[in-house]
DNA sequence: AAGATGACGCCCG
DNA sequence: CCGGGCGCCATCT
């Protein structure tokens, strides 16, 4: 049941060293149009990894003092840039998506 | 209730 | 690469 709470969770779940983008989040935590509520919850809580959630592509969207901010918190997680946006192929985390397709129990077992 | 806004995404020229 | 415009969704005035 998806709501602001899943968001914030998922956003947790991305490991230091890793990032991920407003659109995955949104399509992982079950919203696939929602990159602007997860835009919304970074804003209203302050105390998630905001630093690891970026703008397709992997370019920061803030402003100003706050976007260097964000690059100087990257940098120090040891994730690497490409000029202005993130070296995605490296650092893009991929969120497992929970489907209602049952879980193989087992495959291949014989 | 209608219009404007915002840490967005994507297509076009 | 850059700017402009439209679509999405929830909240605010």
């Amino acid at each position: 049941m998806p709501s602001p709470t899943s968001i914030a969770a998922t956003i947790r779940r991305i490991p230091r060293g890793k990032v991920s983008t407003y659109g995955a989040v949104a399509r992982a935590a079950g919203y696939p149009r929602g990159a602007r509520l997860v835009a919304r919850v970074l804003r209203g809580a302050f105390d998630l990894p905001w630093q690891r959630v970026l703008g397709a592509g992997g370019e920061i969207k803030l402003q100003g003092e706050f976007a260097a901010e964000q690059r100087f918190r990257l940098r120090s997680e040891g994730v690497t840039f490409c000029g202005r946006r993130v070296d995605m192929k490296q650092h893009e985390f991929h969120f497992s998506k929970p489907k209602k397709k049952k879980s193989r129990r087992r495959t291949g077992r014989r």
